[in-house]
DNA sequence: ATGTTC
């Protein structure tokens, strides 16, 4: 679908729909894509990223990254900044999978040594990470542990032995926001989430074994852990399960009452939102919180199993494979942090629904380790088109809040993609690649194929050339797991 | 994404 014919291009990689496109907008929209990815995308987006700029309290520009698709009530891939003084909070602009994130592991393996074993390593790992819809965990908790968890994130997990110290550091917040409040969350969304840490999930959430395809830039590279082509690597994408999905329902029904409430015109019933500085606002904030911590809890969990699984098929301990985790990093979730706004320095929520934060060297909030370089940015791509290493960067924070894009983004529909693509030619196609998966089910892997996804390396190409975050490594997937 | 239309 084209471009309304408003849009003006700003630069090579960037687009901005004026406010006089509709009435209502406080700021312009802008998107960051190539021409080409521009034009493939759905009317939807522009609809959806112009309605985001009509909201309260939103600074600068509602923003969509390249991966760009529809969503509920905001774009996937979308990014807006709301001021804390007046502006809104809404779950449509967090998405219902509250810190759906990756998380990248590196080993001193290479893919010669991996090949011979990865069969055993691939079974081993989709015995010990459960995985599908309404999967359950083997870690089992007391619901005074489980508001340990939702408090802690990473860091309980840590404590009781699943994973290492250094871990936290490595890990968006070190795993653990402040503001988590167990008492802003559902019986219901409880009962959902206790027994669901260490578990992958469904839909497009996957444990990945990678191998470094090539290096853009050896010094970054190597600050991360990845010091060489072939080296291998592992992915875990996966969030908060039905536990954050629980707390955004909830809050969506008591937001949409309190915009009547606050008097908050209603726009599109999907993008339900209340005053942050509002009695409903800070609870969802806090509960929201609860989800993104449960989140960095089930990535430590799993990476955990990864850990215990290369140690039992390559006979070596996690120490001896050095399988550092490289970094963890949400793509679903809502932050308190500070922008220059009109030249003074503004506390914003920053809204990432299906885009990452990428912050630049010298962040305060980042640990000594990524001083120099700025983050790591994780993105994976579908499970046949490989994925990519990046890094943040100082334009970010200047342009886009600190952000970057998430994944490939769909361009086929789930039920496309069913009626289209074939499950056993499908297996057979990715095993000639060298690609050993194991599915929870046949529906989801056809959902999931590379060829129902937008290309990763455009994805890519249009952040990289905006300057949002720096190629680092491609990555190349050779066994996959799947709910 | 999701005890996949509580």
């Amino acid at each position: 679908m084209p471009a309304p014919k408003e849009i003006k291009r700003i630069s090579e990689v960037i687009w901005e729909i004026p406010e006089t496109y509709k009435k209502g907008m406080r700021v312009p929209a802008r998107i960051y894509a190539t021409k080409q990815l521009l034009d493939a995308m759905d009317e939807g987006v522009f609809e959806q990223v112009t309605n985001v700029a009509c909201l309260p309290g939103i600074q600068k520009y509602a923003l969509c990254m390249p991966d760009g698709h529809w969503g509920y009530g905001f774009p996937i891939g979308g990014v807006a900044a709301f001021d804390f003084d007046g502006g809104v909070i809404s779950p449509g602009g967090i998405g219902f999978d509250i810190n759906c994130g990756m998380r990248l592991v590196k080993t001193n393996l290479t893919l010669e040594e991996v090949k011979p074993k990865l069969k055993e390593l691939v079974d081993l790992l989709f015995q010990t990470v459960p995985t599908g819809v309404g999967a359950t965990g083997f870690v089992k908790l007391s619901n005074s542990q489980f508001d340990e968890v939702m408090v802690k994130g990473a860091r309980w997990c840590v404590e009781h032995g699943y994973g290492w110290k250094e871990d936290l550091e490595r890990i968006e917040e070190h795993g653990a926001i402040k503001g988590a409040d167990p008492s802003k969350v559902s019986k219901k969304a409880r009962e959902r989430g206790i027994d669901q840490l260490g578990t992958l999930g469904s839909g497009n959430h996957y444990l990945e074994i990678q191998v470094v395809d090539r290096i853009f830039d050896h010094n970054v590279a190597n600050s991360f852990g990845i010091e060489q082509e072939g080296q291998i690597v592992v992915m875990i994408h996966c969030g908060s399960r039905g536990f954050g999905h629980q707390i955004a329902t909830d809050y969506l029904k008591v937001f949409l009452d309190a915009m009547k409430k606050y008097g908050i015109p209603l726009l599109d019933k999907e993008l339900a939102c209340a005053p942050i500085d509002s009695p409903e606002g800070r609870d969802y904030y806090s509960a929201m919180l609860c989800a993104a911590n449960m989140a960095f809890a089930n990535r430590q969990v799993i990476l955990h199993r990864v850990r215990e699984a290369f140690e039992k098929v390559f006979k070596k301990s996690a120490e001896e494979l050095e399988m550092h985790l490289v970094y963890d990093v949400a793509h679903n979730i809502a932050k308190a942090e500070e922008y220059e706004v009109d030249g003074k320095i503004k506390k914003l929520l920053v809204h990432r629904k299906g885009s990452t934060r990428s912050f630049g060297p010298g962040h305060p909030e980042l640990a000594e380790i990524y001083k120099d370089t700025g983050q790591p940015v994780i993105i994976g791509g579908s499970m046949e088109t490989g994925s990519y290493l990046l890094v943040g960067t100082k334009r970010a924070m200047e342009e886009t809040f600190g952000s970057t894009c998430h994944g490939s983004g769909r361009t086929m529909s789930r039920h496309k993609a069913k009626k289209e693509i074939n499950y056993n030619q499908l297996i057979k196609q990715m095993e000639e690649r060298g690609i050993y998966v194991r599915a929870a089910s046949k529906s989801g892997l056809v959902e999931e194929a590379g060829a129902a996804y937008k290309n990763i390396s455009d994805v890519i190409e249009a952040v990289d050339r905006a300057g949002i975050s720096r190629k680092v490594a491609a990555l190349r997937p050779i066994g996959n797991i799947k709910g």
